[in-house]
DNA sequence: CTGAAAGCGCTTACAG
DNA sequence: CTGAAAGCGCTTACAG
């Protein structure tokens, strides 16, 4: 490994002045030197000591990637592809720009806290973590970050926050349902465990059970559905049990409801094709009696039998983006908007039938 | 953040004295004083400075986390779930043992070279490196390194390598294809891109397309077809393309070579998975008229029609293992045996009928 | 315009 | 049995 002081003897100067260069305090050095020091620089494709640039309080130009959640559909979240699919792509992002990317298995605040100060973490990008618990990491944490994926009832953030539109994405999918033919649609969601004490009060009052993002596709549903004038009630929003077996039980119990509605979305690709072959086993077929919609487009949408019409959304692109913002965060841009949505997009394919004469 | 010397100042030693306890060079240290020294680390949970480690290139506890092939089914290989699925075990398991993972988006050689060397990591876990490729790696950097997946036609591994059992995944599959009356099956495997220029070497001669780990499920499920002593040809061993519509048009052209085998095993459940559909397009029935195998066990594989018949790895368990393994290299432990299998068993469902009269 | 020196938090050979 | 001191590679206030 080169050295600064190597560079300073290939100059002939001192290492105060390789420095100096080499963070551009560069007022009173001639230009002469500066420029003789910047091609030795490059030509020796220096890098600077890690261990010296922690000790001196330089920055680290390590990312965290916090995971904020374990489970979803009873599995590790991480069997979801998701996961892996935006770290990869942050990855890559850092990667291109000089920048490390250290795990942080987020499941406790002081962990997160720890090991962000531990190793002088220059920002983070978090996942999975509710307005309520980033709030609560804030106030102990003084450090650059942006969340995925978090969402807030209040109208505006004060926090940077990369997600989809998922209230267009629920739009979308209310507005087509109500065009092909379905205006008792239901909106299906599974309940979800990362809920914060916060939100668990609100649950017992009855309400958003399955975690912000799936209000507001179902906000969107509501007013896809109720563009024409009708009205969406609560009741055909349904919050399934994240238990796989009492998931199936409460299907069975519920199945005429089911196909009364005609159409159902669901707030997952996976809950969809469970769904369809759960239809499948007690003799009912999608889309000839009941439809479908997913939400995701996962890569066995297009795979399975009716190919799946669900709601794509780029995760690769949300991935950079958060980079990016962290990024121009940490170099000290202030950023206009705190909130970006990954346009989303529905993908028609054969798991809805056009309905004639609507119930 | 608790110094060293913040800990001498209130035992009333010197840097040195805490320090020789920290490291267990307590020959000559007063028992008193180690005792004082040691509740004074407890209480105060001395951390020691991440960047006066490194400095003192005393480790740095970070496990690099090398990914090393990007795409698999035409889709980037991290939509595959298997990435984050290990990601987030050994992440898991480091955590635990307080060390810490970084990502090398290893795509080229001299990236994870420059990163490890920098980070003065403490060691490697490689995914989808060939034998190859890693010895290459090796030449140049000195790190202890677990891979996984990664296969030898050697019959000795010279380096650890923790993998699943192929060998006997391929087996039992054959095995229970025979036994299902299906002596005349084929088994399927996608293209890798991942291979080397040793291995490109190899295609041309017409074989092993399909990478090392098909290659010994082939070799398993040969062998489980032969042992009631009939001969299983190379001609059963299809390699089909990874990209997509080339992969279906192939398919289209030996859709009749495809019937007339009966059963088809692949070595992916998303393979799997398309062929079933491919064939309820044509017309045929999964497993009225053709039965299907997958490999992996993903988490679409109960909840598609028909169920499907697939070989369970436990990933998790993999990912544990790679860590453990590497945890105990780096702390200086001989480990005997090179290679690890972890165990891998047949999920018997509803994707394969049983035939009386095998043609 | 340039460099000597102190300091970041640790380890370790060495002197007492 | 214990501690003063040098050194790891860098930054920066300060003196020339």
């Amino acid at each position: 490994m080169i050295r600064l002081q190597d560079i300073a003897d290939i100059a002939g100067v001192s290492r105060t002045t390789v420095s100096n260069v080499l963070h551009g305090n560069t007022k009173r050095v001639s230009q002469e030197t500066i420029d003789k020091i910047k091609k030795i620089l490059e030509e020796s494709n220096y890098q600077p000591n890690i261990g010296s640039m922690l000790l001196t309080g330089k920055g680290s130009r390590i990312i965290g990637f916090v995971i904020g959640y374990d489970y979803a559909h009873g599995y590790p979240s991480t069997m979801d592809s998701f996961i892996g699919e935006l770290l990869a792509s942050v990855q890559n992002e850092a990667e291109r720009q000089g920048y490390y990317v250290m795990i942080i298995g987020g499941s406790t605040e002081k962990r997160v806290l720890e090991i962000a100060s531990r190793w002088n973490m220059d920002g983070l990008i978090l996942i999975g973590y509710s307005e309520e618990r980033y709030r609560s990491l804030r106030r102990k944490l003084n450090k650059k970050a942006v969340l995925v994926d978090t969402y807030t009832q209040q109208s505006r953030y004060d926090y940077q926050n990369v997600g989809i539109d998922d209230y267009d994405g629920g739009y979308q999918v209310g507005s087509y349902l109500l065009e092909m033919g379905y205006p008792e649609a239901l909106f299906i969601a599974e309940e979800s465990r990362m809920l914060t004490n916060n939100e668990n009060r609100r649950v017992q009052s009855g309400r958003a059970l399955a975690g912000l993002s799936n209000e507001r596709r179902w906000q969107g549903f509501k007013a896809g559905m109720e563009k024409e004038g009708a009205f969406c009630s609560i009741r055909r929003y349904l919050v399934v049990p994240e238990d796989t077996p009492a998931r199936k039980q409460y299907y069975e119990r519920i199945l005429p409801q089911l196909q009364e509605a005609g159409a159902l979305a669901f707030g997952s690709d996976y809950n969809a094709v469970e769904m369809i072959n759960f239809l499948y086993d007690h003799g009912i077929r999608v889309p000839d009696q009941v439809s479908v919609v997913g939400f995701d487009d996962c890569i066995y949408a297009e795979s399975i039998r009716p190919r799946l019409t669900t709601v794509f959304q780029d995760v690769q692109q949300k991935g950079i983006t958060a980079f990016d913002r962290l990024q121009r965060m940490i170099e000290g841009e202030t950023l206009p908007e705190t909130y970006v949505y990954a346009p989303v997009k529905l993908v028609v394919r054969d798991s809805v039938k056009k309905r004639e004469n609507p119930g």
